[in-house]
RNA sequence: GUGAUUGUAGCUCAGCUGGUUAGAGCGUUGGUUUGUGGCACCAAAGGUCGCGGGUUCAAAUCCCGUCUUUCACCCCA
């Protein structure tokens, strides 16, 4: 090994450790809350899956993005490699198992192998790491976490508004008050399009109307006349992606524009019971924004699809969700529909931090340190430690009776608030210095004051 | 996958059109203070200039390749 070499971290991924690990469990323990809170059960899966359960949901685009792991051992045995010189087909052969794109899949995978034991509405959470080998970016990584809560077996729009729910009940516990809801329904696109004359193009009339808020109508509606849509065909809908109203508002225009769509006013239907369900809930409707023009690309969705996004920070979408019908079919289960929703917590972290919404005591865990300066200490605190910490209070020793300055230098780079110094002097009389190192003052204790005082502070 | 962009000390960066021993700030270590942190002052350690090749009397500097960083597109949390 070269002498200087530093190890390199794989693209896209990241270390996590002090400030930002507690910065990442603070949030996921109030999603987790919230999510136990509307009686959804925790589920883990492997991070590996087979490649077959894999393929087929995301679409080309996200296909390519799924990590793949060579098969043990002698991967080429029984290949013919003459024969088949084309990666393409070659990778099925060698590599079978591939790492988990997203935690819906797995979800189907376990309901589809687990269904006659499981009680339907089935609720499920879960928190795990995903992997995609997409090209880093600003909040994109090739491992995160997503927060996922999906309810399966119901066409109920309640578990709908339950989810916009929820998001409000996070980002609020998270201290994030300027949010945006984006609510839309496939079928909506759908209805537009057949309208329009070209229904087997949806995907194609998607992908150019998601981009509407970057690059704006103009270039929108330029690139689907090139795509071959028609001028005035689209001209008729251009409305319908310039809404300025409010949501009744709204929803009143793609009645009127949609109303020879039957599939259209359904959802349009769905919609408005949605917000009428959130109203009943005691969720305002302010942060919530009816958008046509919102696709989501995950190929598995098909009715309600919603994201969150936040309008001072640039970094994507915070939270995704939607239903998607035929869930499972792929897996042999007809006729059974899912809705669900995804928390970025790295993105959430990012965004927090330039928000600047963390409590400020994150990162610092310890309050107080015993100095350590003889070596007969340890057995005199022996007895005021454990009483510390049974009572929550987080204590260090110092496992060195190296220079008090040092000592102090080490409490004041971790940020811990007290030190307790204790010395020869101080034993004779039975107290310990009990030093607060914002303040620079000190004062002495004896054992059982020193309990009693940092429990408090 | 496409188009740009970056790489010099642990970190953030200087280093002008090639020219002796490659610099600064922060951090680290030691000291001023052998029982008191932050501030200040003094000193020291630390660099195959991403890697490989080429041009040249001479390359951190110019050229090619490669890896890496960041950003945008596609897509997405």
């Amino acid at each position: 090994m070269p002498k200087n070499q530093l190890p390199q971290l794989v693209k896209g991924t990241r270390d996590v450790y002090a400030a930002q690990a507690m910065q990442r469990s603070y949030i996921i323990d109030h999603i987790k809350a919230v999510y136990q809170s509307y009686g959804f059960m925790p589920l883990e899966t492997p991070a590996l899956e087979q490649v077959s359960t894999l393929l087929g949901k995301y679409g080309a685009d996200g296909e390519q993005l799924i990590y793949r792991i060579l098969n043990s051992g002698d991967f080429l045995a029984g290949i013919d490699a003459s024969a088949s010189t084309d990666y393409k087909t070659l990778l099925p052969h060698i590599a079978e198992k591939g790492l988990r794109y997203d935690l819906t899949v797995p979800l189907m995978r376990y309901v589809a192998t687990h269904h006659h034991e499981l009680v339907f509405p089935f609720k499920r959470y879960q928190i795990q790491p995903v992997w995609r080998a997409d090209r880093p970016q600003k909040g994109r990584y090739r491992e995160f976490y997503q927060c996922d809560a999906d309810v399966i077996g119901t066409p109920s729009l309640w578990i709908e508004a339950e989810l916009l729910g929820m998001v409000h009940e996070v980002l609020a516990r998270l201290g994030i008050t300027d949010f945006k809801v984006s609510l839309n329904n496939r079928a909506i696109l759908n209805s537009i399009v057949t309208l329009m004359g070209a229904a087997e193009r949806v995907n194609e009339f998607c992908m150019s109307i998601d981009k509407l808020d970057k690059v704006g109508t103009e270039r929108v509606m330029q690139e689907l006349i090139n795509k071959g849509f028609e001028r005035t065909a689209l001209e008729k809908f251009a409305f319908i992606f310039d809404m300025q109203g409010d949501n009744a508002a709204n929803l009143q225009v793609l009645r009127t524009y949609l109303q020879e769509s039957d599939s259209g006013l359904e959802a349009i239907a769905s919609i408005t019971e949605i917000l009428h369900l959130l109203t009943k809930l005691g969720i305002p409707d302010n942060h919530i924004t009816i958008e046509p023009s919102l696709a989501r690309g995950l190929a598995y969705y098909t009715g309600t699809i919603f994201e969150v996004t936040l309008p001072n920070v640039s970094i994507g979408s915070i939270v995704g969700g939607g239903r998607y019908t035929n869930f499972g079919e792929a897996f042999g289960l007809m006729h059974m529909t899912g809705v669900g929703l995804s928390f970025g917590v790295d993105r959430l972290c990012v965004a927090m931090e330039s928000l600047g919404v963390f409590p400020d005591s994150m990162g610092v865990a310890t309050k107080v340190l015993f100095t350590n300066q003889s070596q007969e200490i340890p057995d005199l605190v022996s007895k005021v430690i454990p009483q510390l910490r049974q009572n929550n209070v987080a204590v260090e020793v110092y496992p060195e009776p190296i220079s008090l300055k040092k000592q102090l230098s080490y409490a004041n780079k971790k940020l811990i608030p007290f030190v307790v110094i204790i010395e020869e002097e101080e034993l004779k009389t039975k107290k310990y210095i009990l030093r607060d190192m914002n303040k620079g003052t000190q004062n002495l204790h004896t054992a059982q004051e020193l309990i009693n005082l940092l429990r408090c502070l």
